[in-house]
DNA sequence: CGACGCCAAGTAAACGCTTGCAGGAGGATT
DNA sequence: AATCCTCCTGCAAGCGTTTACTTGGCGTCG
């Protein structure tokens, strides 16, 4: 059925070495052989069998994306950018989803990852996490986005950055009762949240704000989330005429919380969020925008470095930059 | 560095063929031999090298998602849903890009799948697409989302139901200039637009209303291309009252188009579309959704049970069912 | 009680590549 | 003219499984 290496060579009329050799473009390979070599292997549509010659030559040809979520809209963002950034090479990419606290793993990731694949990029994943750890620990090429780290390669925003300034712009709207919207803590290394609530209280300390704990409400990076902490929110007596939300989808549903609470997102409580999420502008949100697909491509590019590289290889930290864009559910509280 | 067969074969005390049947269930092995076997493996934490148990057998344990997008909700979403199915199993799961109409391919899909994947979902392809007809042509096993197939096993939804069901909401309200956003034509056997037109057409003349041809616009499946169109009818001499939009996001590019335009969505121009997107909610939007998630792991696991039966084989043809959202976006016209 | 069948386990031949090593052909260098 | 490179090519040993075939032991049946 399938055409073999042996048929390409025995059509060229070289051995076989010469052929694996010639279709990989390796030197010492004389043109006019290569050239009949190439035009055996189209003649008769000769692909070499990826499991053959990853058996043989221990390399996989494949990265992976560790991903808590696919279809979220800063994953599948991210999966695209990586994807992008493959087109240009033969490397296949594989899938595995990882850290969805909704679907425990049953293999471990090590397992999943050994011989399948030469590298991975996870996406917003601590370089701590149970399943992640044991992985850099071996010495497994990783390439981090969304998360940075000092043990792997990463890319990410300055999320302390960012947290200042979605804060400050709400200060200099003349805000002091500024809320907050934050991810539960979690213990992996992934500092996302950490740090952006360290940008929010920076700007209020900055600006002689004490920070209210009681405007803060902590819930998951979703609009389901977003939705139910605002409801805390508004049940507390002491209520915030602004809040910062640590994604634009938790964003979405804080302003579903307060339509359904007759309050009107910019009018009543003005609303900062991040991602740069497509639907921000439909919404007029207010948000923090980063370079999401860019990342996914770069973190697939350094990682493709890495394996070039091999031994001399040096973790980088790649800072993206953000950019505040400013709409109309960010205005002056109702008094000014 | 890796353990191999043989170590665990070793340990065990039993040959390299009994550790292969004991570790992958098969029968004509004794327990208490698979229990020692199980134990050794365990032990030594051996994890048989995919590469060579593709080779030797010739299965990949491998299914790839062929899809044009990777980051667009719908298509993001049936992936999730594929990815959903496949936790269950031992299976990989390859993303590859086809059909992305920006990123032409390089090398024929055929060559990117052969040996690489026993099996694959095509998401919102046409089974006469150039890069996908061929396979369907040699047999390789494929299963549809969103299109339905003769020739293959397809799982969507009945879109000429679903353009009815739009449009008839739109009539009852009591709208009769509608207007439609729909996709370009493709002559690729996709054919979600066709289909829809075919509903909102009928329902149209259902009531009696004549289709006028000024009152469609053609665009893309995005955001932006909503926005066009949208901004297309209103340049036009006779305006829609209500437009139905072939998907949510076209919707929301309309809805932005409006907004630009001084009109309100719902109040001004009423507004239908597909798919449920969870961002339908927060803007209001009237639409037709569908189960995305559902989709994707249906014709995962169609396609898995073709894979397991192989020849005594025969494709299915399921359809999904829809349900109309009402909201905001979609009111009487002002005169009413 | 011998033939038979069945189960359990082993032997060894693929599977289709890659690659270290060896060899030969020229040309350049002493 | 002998020696040494350099370039090209072939030989063959893996790579780590799976699986057809074989073997042997043991209970069963006529």
């Amino acid at each position: 059925m399938t055409v073999t290496i042996r048929e390409v060579a025995q059509a060229a009329g070289v051995s076989t070495a010469t052929v694996s050799r010639a279709l990989r473009g390796l030197a010492y390979v004389d043109e006019a052989t290569r050239q009949r070599v190439i035009d055996a292997a189209t003649r008769l549509d000769y692909v070499a069998s990826p499991s053959a010659s990853r058996l043989a030559s221990g390399r996989t040809g494949t990265i992976a994306v560790l991903t808590p979520y696919v279809a979220r809209w800063f994953f599948a963002t991210v999966i695209s950018g990586v994807a992008l950034a493959l087109t240009e090479g033969p490397l296949d990419l594989l899938l595995v989803e990882v850290g969805n606290p909704d679907r425990p793993a049953t293999v471990p990731l090590e397992q999943r990852l050994r011989s399948r694949a030469d590298g991975a990029v996870a996406i917003a994943l601590g370089d701590t996490h149970p399943e992640i750890a044991p992985l850099i620990e071996h010495g497994f090429p990783l390439s981090m986005v969304g998360n940075l780290s000092d043990r792997v390669s990463s890319v990410a925003i300055n999320d302390t950055e960012t947290g200042r300034l979605a804060t400050q712009h709400l200060i200099n709207l003349g805000h002091t009762q500024i809320g907050l919207i934050s991810g539960g803590r979690i213990e992996d290394g992934f500092l996302t949240q950490d740090e952006r609530t360290l940008g929010y209280e920076d700007a209020l300390t900055r600006s002689g704000i004490t920070r209210n704990p009681r405007l803060t409400a902590f819930t998951d990076f979703t609009r389901e989330g977003g939705e139910r902490a605002m409801v805390e929110l508004l049940s507390h007596e002491v209520q915030p005429t602004a809040v910062f939300c640590l994604s634009d989808e938790m964003a979405f549903g804080a302003m579903i919380a307060l339509r359904r609470h007759g309050l009107r997102p910019g009018h009543d409580v003005a609303l900062v969020g991040v991602d740069g999420h497509p639907q921000s502008e439909l919404a007029n949100l207010t948000t923090v925008a980063q370079p999401v697909v860019e990342m996914g491509r770069q973190a697939a590019q350094s990682l493709q470095a890495r394996l070039a590289d091999g031994e001399a290889f040096v973790p980088t930290k790649q800072s993206m930059p953000v950019e505040l864009i400013v709409r109309a559910s960010s205005a002056p509280p109702k008094g000014l």
